[in-house]
DNA sequence: ATCGATGGTTGAGGTTGTCAACTATCACCC
DNA sequence: GGGTGATAGTTGACAACCTCAACCATCGAT
């Protein structure tokens, strides 16, 4: 049973996140714009980045909705950043893949927003070390994804 | 001189920032639609708890551009959620005030927010407590806002 | 072989974001 | 006072995204 404590420093942090989420959403944005990307399209190459994964799936991470990934893959492979391949197996399913130099922006884009990210600013290491376990343990108790 | 472990320290915070910043704008995005608004017009909501604010310092603090606020801002007042007041000494700005039922519904957002917040599962207190301190000393050093 | 389920696309409708033009007002300076 | 330039907010065009429903091709099972 939560206390009046327990309930204000649940109110400050909530803010705290929102607050902290807002400001990364735009850092977020402004990086990406210098690569002429949208966010979306920054995350889709972000998640293809460990290697080529199926529409569906990228959907279901991203945006719940499939129809979310058609337009902005569209863009992406325009511009030749990413490829469709028939998945072997089911030629239902396309499986969207980071090109070279797909990956080479990936790349250069990733170096970017770790250069100057807002987070890593005013914590020494220590604080650092305590902040990613933490943020680690929050991440860790994910619901099942949509 | 940074070494190879805080580099590393670094890649993996940020990593981390950004998916709890992705996860928090889904979660945000779901639970405000249950009052049928958008993340921007609740957004504009949350700024105005505290007090009316003109319209060009809202576009500074969320957008960064005032045509940013004209259209939520219509859309919110159809709703009778806020009011536009002219304000005393500057014919040229508009300041912007929650209505009663702007206030009612903000405070009710804010309520539902809390409830279920993925940040505060997983955390016991002294965790919260740690992460909140570490949040906040992360949001000081805030760059000067656009 | 047919039938229902699934992966991806398409199209309409709504919201946001950016940018440039525009109006009304202010502040300044002669 | 009367210009002149800056500022607050709006408007309109355009691109991108989100949601939803409809649709096509393919699969899996009966």
């Amino acid at each position: 049973m939560p206390t009046k404590d327990d309930l204000a420093r649940t109110h400050a942090l909530v803010q705290a996140v929102l607050g902290l989420s807002e400001r990364m959403r735009r850092h977020y944005a402004s990086r990406v714009e210098e690569f002429d990307l949208t966010t979306t399209q920054a995350y889709l190459l972000r998640e293809l980045a460990p290697g080529p994964r199926p529409m569906g799936e990228l959907a279901g991470r991203l945006a719940c909705d499939a129809s979310n990934v058609t337009g902005p893959t569209d863009r992406l492979e325009a511009r030749g950043l990413v490829e469709r391949r028939a998945a072997p197996g089911d030629r239902r399913v396309k499986v969207l893949a980071l090109t070279n130099e797909g990956e080479r922006v990936q790349r250069a884009l990733w170096e970017r927003l770790m250069t100057d990210s807002p987070v890593a600013a005013g914590l020494d290491r220590e604080d650092q070390r305590v902040l990613l376990m933490l943020l680690q343990r929050v991440a860790g108790n994910e619901p099942p994804s949509c």
